[in-house]
DNA sequence: CCGTATCCTCCCAGATACTG
DNA sequence: CAGTATCTGGGAGGATACGG
């Protein structure tokens, strides 16, 4: 068990990478992104609540602390693949994590309230 | 690598997991409640951030789940516990691996935007 | 197919004051 | 010490329409 004596007096480890993987969106993305490459509407398919507007803005953001990487082809139709980086590919053991509990006790549950 | 071909439908389970353990607060003090047994006060003192209001609400949430338990001793003056619940320490692994990252990636960083 | 551009709503979370 | 009770704003997230 590592368990530093870290003080934590500014906001501790936890609360600094639930920054950047929380929200309602961005932890499930990574999840899709570490399994495969994946396109736009694809990601779209993946997860059917959320809109356009907020996967392009969830994307957007992952990209700017790159954890992700976009590809464009010069295609027509357009084509955009939304890929892991190397760096973004250092969280699998904590998104693993969290889909794993999530699998184990939160299937078929409703998890509101 | 346990991949599995979860569908992922209605929400994947690492969107579920956010649900629970994600928000601003929770992650941290799950964190700390999984190493010891802490006083209100001294969860307090370990989170200078969080106000007095937000950290009684989110120590509701997370007793509403049964993810921690609090513990009120009839003294003078008052004395309330908080600890880990038996379910609750089924996170560890998620919320170790959490930190081990944030320490690893983020100690500090200045990690808005 | 892969996005932007607007607009809008709700509720999260902070500030502050008070209490058993 | 360990909490409620109010008030408030800002921003995350949604709906919808349009564009290359």
């Amino acid at each position: 068990m590592a368990h530093t004596d870290y003080h934590c007096n500014r906001g501790c480890p936890v609360e600094a990478t639930l920054e950047i993987i929380g929200g309602k969106w961005k932890g499930a993305i990574l999840y899709h992104l570490i399994q495969k490459t994946t396109r736009f509407n694809e990601l779209r398919r993946l997860m059917p609540d959320i809109t356009q507007r907020m996967l392009t803005k969830q994307l957007r953001e992952l990209e700017a602390r790159n954890l992700i990487e976009r590809t464009a082809y010069p295609e027509v139709p357009p084509r955009v693949e939304y890929s892991i980086s190397e760096y973004g590919r250092t969280l699998t053991p904590a998104i693993e994590a969290l889909h794993s509990w999530g699998l184990t006790h939160l299937e078929k549950n409703n998890f509101n309230q």
